[in-house]
DNA sequence: GCGACATTGTTTTTT
DNA sequence: ACAATGTCGC
């Protein structure tokens, strides 16, 4: 007993020790739902990972009756990771997992009373939207009119609220019945090819529990306790999961930040965050305010910014470390000088002995990212830009896994209408149409119609040649492959498809590259581990298809060089650098001109703003470019309305030493403390409505000059796109 | 079926 | 501006 005691002891020291008060506090209150507000740079992951402990440790709660969620793979592998060096063992048969990872898991177990087939294959956005263009299509809607990507944000949007086709009304609104029928016929389609997207992951994963008591029973006796990351970007899916999950009983302990919600536009909803008090009883609130990553500075800059937006929940971030440096801004001539200026403190800072990897280069969106790297390349610095295409989101690795997807369910449509001429092999899109039409006559699979039109006959000779070839390839590898390993399956797959010789042949570095990755393919399935916890009765072949669809890997192979990170500022969250470059502080490029429209986008983007800030521990520079060229055309913009919520005696100006470019800018009302004086009473600004008695209705898109050389870019509802000088358009304006 | 031209759309991103 | 599609003629 008294040994017991005292290893207890032991635990609860190692566990509590390096927390402060309020992360103590945190992780120590009883079982009762708690809401932690965690701002930037608090300890939010260490108060997860030691409240787990605490549960395991302390309470004497089962691994086994734990389920974590977290949004990112790489946030669950994190967790995961420092749970295991915390407790000193592996974390066996805890859930912990992305929403959709753990959503995958539970249909893989249920995937009778989830009415799937067993076999189904997982959709990314990108097959997900060539299987609606091709719905469109079989629809004989014109495209032009029901544009696809508007088609797929329709379906995920209904899903996101948990809606179904059947249950919809169009309210006799011939758009909203068009977007209806298209909803179900693609929903047709996926469930007769087997085919979950990521929706459908959250969404089916929600009716299987909400439909089957004895399911749900199962599982609420199971999951003792929920902890939920980044609590702000939940779904309203995946809101209503954990609600449904946790009952009335299990308390779930949920970290977020609202300051720090930037997911809004997919979906997100913030007021998540305040509903958690109403929608659970005796809920504790935790407020993280210590700050240990950044400067005095930098927190009194960033609680300054963030102080502008509304209905918060409210937090001040503070440190007891160094005041630091004073922010630094640079209003440059034009993109390519913000570029050559961040190279040059990329070099300073290199001479003084700093690492390049301690240095990001954010920007609000990605186009922004190729003047810093052809200035970087000029300069010799090397650099490493995160984001873009995934390794298995590449089209030689998409097309080697459609092949292997199948052999293992043949009815995936999706599959076979991407490699069926991949490589070419003569089938074309009349062929196709015929096959298309056959499966829709039998309502059966693209493969089922196409052996069907072969055994009648009804191909012309060369068609049939061609197809005949491509079913028989099917055949004989689904059953060459189902002997192998898989990576010699993934081998196997390679070289017989024809793929491997096609990009061989590829003339130029692409071929090589897709060569490479295809090798590198191989290399991934030897890697892959099956975990039986996770994988349960999946076949080796499904198990790995699922993990390349729910994890896309990296963008780029890893860097071992020293080098300068280059990102958006949405995937800097979570992330942390000693110096941060903030450019592009633009009004119209940051806050974006897409934000500007809507009111509530502005917040997010102020958000966003605080999310940038926050990254820095030690210098945080501002950079803004007076004029910008973007999508081919020049345009001034003013210094983002950001900046001028930052106090003025934190910033410290850097001024072109040259005399400023003729242009000068236009203004939107600015907050009181606008540290732009704008001498000009120009009499439009950007965003107004005009009308010009040849080109018709507009919309004020930019400005220029002053006086009669005063100009105004409209982009007009009718006539497109106009520069315009004021002194002779005899514009008329509708409002402000 | 393939290469040459035209058209289009350009915030943010995970799963 | 520019890349990534889509269309058209051979």
């Amino acid at each position: 007993m008294f040994v017991k005691l005292f290893q207890m002891d032991a635990d609860i020291t190692s566990i509590i020790e390096p927390l402060n008060e309020a992360q103590r506090e945190a992780v120590t209150t009883a079982s009762v739902p708690v809401l932690v507000l965690a701002g930037a740079g608090s300890g939010k992951t260490r108060v997860l990972v030691h409240r787990i402990a605490w549960l395991i440790q302390v309470e004497g709660v089962s691994p086994l009756s734990i389920l974590a969620v977290t949004f990112t793979n790489k946030a669950a592998n994190e967790m995961r990771g420092r749970i295991e060096d915390l407790l000193g063992i592996p974390a066996q048969g805890m859930w912990v997992g992305t929403f959709h990872g753990l959503a995958h898991r539970l249909l893989r177990m249920h995937w009778q009373e989830a009415k799937l087939q067993q076999n189904f294959q997982i959709l990314d956005s990108q097959d997900q939207l060539a299987l609606v263009k091709r719905i469109i299509k079989g629809l004989e809607l014109d495209e032009s009119r029901w544009p696809h990507k508007q088609a797929q944000w329709f379906i995920n949007a209904r899903k996101d609220e948990g809606v179904r086709p059947q249950n919809m009304d169009d309210g006799g609104d011939p758009v909203q019945r068009q977007l209806i029928r298209i909803y179900s016929a693609y929903h047709a389609a996926c469930e007769r090819g087997g085919l979950v997207d990521f929706g459908e992951l959250l969404l089916r994963a929600l009716e299987v529990l909400r439909d089957n008591k004895a399911l749900l029973a199962h599982y609420r006796e199971r999951f003792r306790h929920i902890l939920v990351d980044e609590f702000q970007d939940t779904n309203t899916l995946q809101y209503s999961w954990l609600r449904l999950l946790a009952g009335d009983k299990i308390p779930v302990f949920a970290v977020g930040d609202d300051d720090q919600s930037i997911y809004g536009w997919r979906g997100a909803k913030i007021e998540h965050i305040q509903r958690f008090n109403k929608d659970f009883s005796e809920t504790q609130m935790v407020r993280l305010e210590q700050n240990y990553r950044s400067t005095g500075t930098i927190l009194s800059a960033a609680n300054a910014l963030i102080a502008n937006n509304e209905g918060r929940l409210g937090k001040n971030l503070w440190t007891d470390g160094q005041e630091g440096e004073l922010l630094q801004l640079y209003t440059a001539f034009n993109e390519q000088d913000e570029a050559r200026f961040v190279g040059e403190r990329v070099r300073t800072w290199v001479e003084q002995g700093g690492r390049r990897d301690d240095i990001a280069v954010l920007y609000r969106s990605n186009a922004q990212s190729r003047v810093f790297e052809e200035n970087f390349i000029a300069m010799g610095i090397p650099y490493r830009v995160y984001g873009g295409l995934r390794f298995f989101e590449r089209a030689e690795i998409k097309n080697a896994l459609a092949y292997l997807r199948l052999t293992a369910n043949p009815a995936d449509d999706a599959s076979f209408e991407r490699v069926v001429n991949q490589p070419p092999r003569g089938i074309g899109a009349r062929t196709m149409e015929l096959v298309r039409e056959q499966a829709q006559v039998d309502d059966s699979s693209l493969q089922q119609a196409a052996q069907q039109l072969l055994a009648q006959k009804r191909f012309t000779a060369r068609a049939g040649n061609a197809v005949a070839g491509f079913l028989q390839l099917l055949q004989k590898l689904s059953e060459e492959i189902k002997s192998l390993p898989l990576h010699e399956a993934v081998e196997h797959i390679n070289s017989q498809s024809g793929l491997l010789e096609h990009y061989g042949k590829e003339k130029g570095e692409k071929g090589q590259s897709r060569v490479d990755n295809l090798h590198e393919l191989i290399s991934a399935a030897r890697g892959f581990h099956f975990d039986e916890a996770i994988h349960g009765e999946m076949s080796p072949l499904d198990a790995f298809l699922a993990h390349a669809a729910l994890e896309a890997g990296e963008g780029q192979g890893e860097a071992w060089e020293d080098c300068v990170q280059m990102m958006t500022l949405h995937s800097a969250k979570g992330l942390e650098f000693p110096l941060v470059f903030l450019t592009g502080m633009e009004e119209g490029l940051f806050p974006h001109q897409m934000s500007l429209e809507e009111p509530g986008r502005l917040e997010e983007e102020r958000r966003l703003c605080y999310v940038g800030i926050t990254r820095a521990r030690q210098q945080l520079i501002l950079t803004c470019a007076e004029r910008r060229r973007l999508h081919g055309t020049d345009r001034y913009n003013l210094p983002s309305q950001f900046v001028g919520e930052l106090p003025n005696e934190l910033i410290q100006e850097i001024r072109p030493q040259i005399p400023r470019s003729v242009g000068r800018f236009m203004h939107k009302p600015q907050p009181s403390h606008q540290r732009f004086a704008v001498e000009d009473d120009f009499p439009l600004q950007l965003g107004d409505r005009v009308a010009h008695q040849k080109f018709g209705e507009g919309v004020v898109t930019s400005c220029e000059g002053n006086g009669s050389h005063a100009r105004v870019e409209v982009q007009f509802d009718q006539s497109g796109n106009k520069w315009l000088v004021l002194a002779y358009a005899n514009l008329e304006r509708l409002s402000a």
